[in-house]
DNA sequence: GTCTATACATGGATAGAC
DNA sequence: GTCTATCCATGTATAGAC
């Protein structure tokens, strides 16, 4: 980036470091000296590349995030039947979750409250996570009889809001974390039934949700 | 409590005073000199009462959780159907999000991290939280065709952990997170449908549900 | 670009007067 | 129980040598 290999390293080293820290100390404990302890750098460091620990968070929050939505775009853009995107879900969380990948969003979607430099910061680094979820809902949802009705730019929200919630619950009563995700995965099964409906059945849901739904 | 209503009422207030500081300043801010200024009272007296910050930070999870769960007690138990829940679950976040009685779970469950002391306090807290909701959840799929494959435990535990989540993306994104609770409430009325469709249809699906679901 | 040294601020925690 | 004063650790940030 600045043309000298080792500066390029060091900003690296220290990204890095602090998605680290992020994840496996929190935000109260992410300072300028922990995160350079984590990255093996010197802690004036931070301050020579990123002028404070605020831009360092919020430099992380990008980098981390096109880091791991690049990680799994492929895969994603693969899916298209809501079974699939049951399991491939399934996979993405397990994968992420254990490398701490989801975890450095939640602190920094706790720090944002105070810290307005990292309120757009995270919002960015979600929305790369949304923009995809989005895509691959619009492409799932398109043939079902869902589809009419439940709106792609919200879920996809609301899928990775509840993400990180879960994410950060699993820190306090994994047992009861593990039993939220399987109970959900039952719940998105159930909805791939409907795509599977007789024609009879499906009239039936199709003409009982536009009486109710307000899309 | 301990005998001198003064006493108390410092107590009190320093609890008070914790989750008030925790809602609008999140937990990296929450000091003892914070949480003693927001309460009005000396900083020396959060160790005086609660030993540590840690120790007041988990007393009063408990405390707000107690507080806020009780308050809505007496409305959850009146659901009975899916359409209710829905429309209760729209009041009660409402209620709850504006006066930031969401947000000190979110922030000490971040914090819960690294403060092992923090870790069951707040799980305990969520259990308050998670339990009133289980008990609804079996109310409400006892008589819909869901109720055999759904798990109200795991359920339950999905909904609280996701509310926290997108309590805390509405910090970062406020719009996205309506859309995203608009588009989560649709999917409840939706899955209220199955309730109400005609007998042909509910057997198709109960057929298909068989052949799928695991429970 | 990187290091050491250092300033200055904030925060946890205690002692001792009242 | 409450207050003032204070100690000490940790953290942000900068200056200046290399």
């Amino acid at each position: 980036m600045t043309g000298s290999a080792t500066g390029a390293d060091t900003r690296t080293k220290l990204l890095e470091g602090t998605l680290r820290t992020l994840a496996d100390q929190g935000i109260a404990k992410a300072s300028a000296r922990a995160v350079a302890a984590s990255a093996g750098v010197n802690q004036a460091l931070v301050f020579y590349h990123f002028g404070s620990v605020d831009e360092l968070l919020a430099a992380a929050c990008r980098h981390g995030a096109e880091q791991r939505v690049a990680r799994h775009r492929e895969r994603l853009a693969a899916v298209t039947t809501l079974a699939e995107l049951v399991r491939c879900g399934r996979e993405l969380h397990e994968e992420e979750r254990t490398g701490g990948h989801v975890a450095f969003l939640a602190q920094l979607l706790a720090g944002a409250r105070t810290q307005p430099r990292l309120a757009p910061a995270t919002a960015a680094g979600l929305d790369l996570w949304t923009a995809e979820i989005e895509k691959v809902l619009v492409r799932v949802l398109a043939d079902s009889p869902l589809g009419e009705f439940a709106d792609p730019v919200g879920l996809a929200r609301a899928v990775a809001g509840s993400f990180v919630g879960l994410e950060m619950y699993e820190g306090v009563d994994p047992d009861g974390a593990v039993r939220a995700f399987e109970a959900l995965e039952q719940l998105a099964e159930l909805a791939g039934v409907l795509d599977e409906l007789g024609p009879v059945a499906q009239r039936a849901v199709r003409h009982r949700l536009r009486r109710t739904g307000k899309a």
